[in-house]
DNA sequence: ATAGGGTTAG
């Protein structure tokens, strides 16, 4: 018997689609709300209550396994419909497990129950089983192949290389007839990810119909991937550009040191009102700091409404590669204090870039701290790159340490060149080298450093000895 | 109920 559609489910759905395109955490919350009172006045759970109570869920992960318990009690976690969309949020919860086990569950599963599920592998960084999945799709019989398909098994097939499986997809898409905007712009990005950029051109130019900006935007985006900033340019050109352009844009201008282009996006960026996208922010910080201007990249962060960790962390590596290694544990510091207002925890990213600028100001001190901190307060183990960029700031530190014991005026000298060209505003890079000079009995070298600083109106706060180094290693 | 284009490190 199949009912009309239950008065919960209608309600949920409602308060979950208001306002009307994107949904809002504040509008998943209603959905929530409504759902409770609903279901506390003993309203019959239907299985299609479920997809739009699981949507508003995408909010509050926790609330997942409740709805979960509630979907088992009901048996609807027996039908596909609710069980899909229960996978779908645990997978974009980032609950891999949990998704894994409602596919493992599902005695039924039609075509849409296995696209998510790929989707769900693919997301998770899963390509090689996503294409078993896939073959086993086929074997399964009685569920076949969509659009939606193909496009999650593209991505696979980029991340995996695998060129051969990609073009019989391709080959298949053609037969099918699909040429829509959607699988084109799959397949230029699969075609980009592979290397392959004329074959990326080729989908586009043959495509049939009006493009919309996100195929403009693949097609732009592999430009860049593959250094063709000519052409990649020339296609700027083409489209009225939304936030996610001008973010491909201004990644190129970062890689080829455009500043002058990396303005222009900028003016064009508050132009058109698009200041209050994070993640294009993130990438004028990012292009301000790698073409030099670290100034206005820190005016540029400042301004971000909301930002998320990559803003944080953009800023700090910025620092970083700049060689201004305490003005980057400064602004690690103030992250964690804002964390309690603001809700942005540092990541393992964060960490490695914090390491990093430790490394190249020799702040062993802080590093060690940053490594343990990581672990202890934060819950995230070191991988191999933290410990290795770790070692690094250590055998940095013991190096020009072992070359004033050996008097080893060479290669101490080449080394602390290469911090004064890093960081040459630093007063303590000219104190540290000056002081190299006079271990070695090189009076003269630290005389002259002393007088370059005077010259440069460079002061050295006492007892704010931002480079010192250990006498003795230890971890 | 499922699919396309974007930012951070090494």
């Amino acid at each position: 018997m199949k009912r009309s559609r239950s008065v919960i489910s209608r309600l949920v759905a409602h308060a979950a689609a208001s306002p009307s395109p994107p949904p809002t955490d504040a509008s998943h919350l209603d959905a929530l709300r409504l759902f409770r009172r609903a279901h506390r006045r003993g309203a019959p759970l239907a299985a299609d209550a479920f997809p739009p109570l699981l949507s508003a869920c995408r909010s509050f992960p926790s609330l997942g396994r409740q709805a979960h318990a509630l979907m088992v009690k009901s048996a609807a976690d027996l039908d596909p419909v609710p069980a899909t969309a229960l996978l779908d949020v645990y997978s974009r919860c980032g609950l891999l497990r949990y998704a894994l086990d409602v596919f493992d569950g599902m005695p039924v599963r039609d075509s849409i129950a296995w696209n998510a599920f790929i989707s769900c592998l693919v997301r998770h960084g899963l390509p090689a089983d996503a294409i078993s999945a896939f073959r086993a799709m086929a074997v399964d019989g009685g569920s076949p192949f969509t659009g939606f398909t193909l496009c999650s098994v593209l991505k696979a097939c980029a991340s995996m290389r695998a060129v051969r499986l990609g073009k019989q997809i391709h080959a298949r898409v053609i037969g099918d007839g699909n040429d829509s905007l959607v699988m084109a712009t799959a397949l230029i990005d699969f075609y980009s990810g592979c290397g392959m950029i004329q074959e990326a051109f080729d989908v586009f130019n043959r495509l049939n119909r009006e493009k919309d900006v996100a195929i403009y935007n693949a097609l732009i985006s592999a430009c860049f991937q593959n250094r063709r900033f000519k052409e990649a340019f020339s296609v700027l050109g083409l489209v009225r550009p939304n936030e996610i352009t001008l973010t491909c844009a201004l990644s190129a201008c970062s890689d080829c040191l455009s500043l002058s282009y990396g303005k222009q996006v900028h003016c064009v960026m508050v132009r058109h009102g698009f200041d209050s996208d994070t993640t294009l922010c993130n990438a004028i910080v990012d292009m301000y700091a790698k073409c030099g201007e670290l100034t206005s990249g820190r005016i540029s962060f400042e301004q971000i409404h909301r930002k998320n960790v990559v803003s944080w962390t953009t800023m700090i590596s910025a620092y970083g590669s700049h060689g201004r290694g305490v003005e980057a544990w400064k602004l690690f510091k103030r992250m964690q204090e804002e964390e309690i207002s603001g809700h942005v925890s540092p990541n393992a990213v964060t960490f490695l870039s914090v390491l990093s600028a430790c490394s190249h100001s020799g702040l062993v001190d802080e590093g060690r701290e940053c490594l343990f901190a990581m672990q202890s307060k934060h819950g995230i183990d070191p991988g191999p790159e933290h410990y290795a960029c770790f070692i690094y700031l250590l055998s940095g530190a013991a190096m020009l340490n072992a070359c004033k014991a050996n008097m080893d005026l060479k290669r101490g000298e080449q080394m602390a060149r290469h911090l004064l060209s890093l960081d040459p505003d630093n007063p303590g890079s000219y104190v540290l080298l000056a002081n190299f000079y006079a271990a070695c009995g090189q009076w003269e070298g630290a005389e002259y450093l002393r007088r370059m600083m005077k010259d440069r109106g460079l002061k050295k706060e006492a007892g704010n000895s931002q480079l010192e180094l250990p006498v003795a290693i230890e971890i």
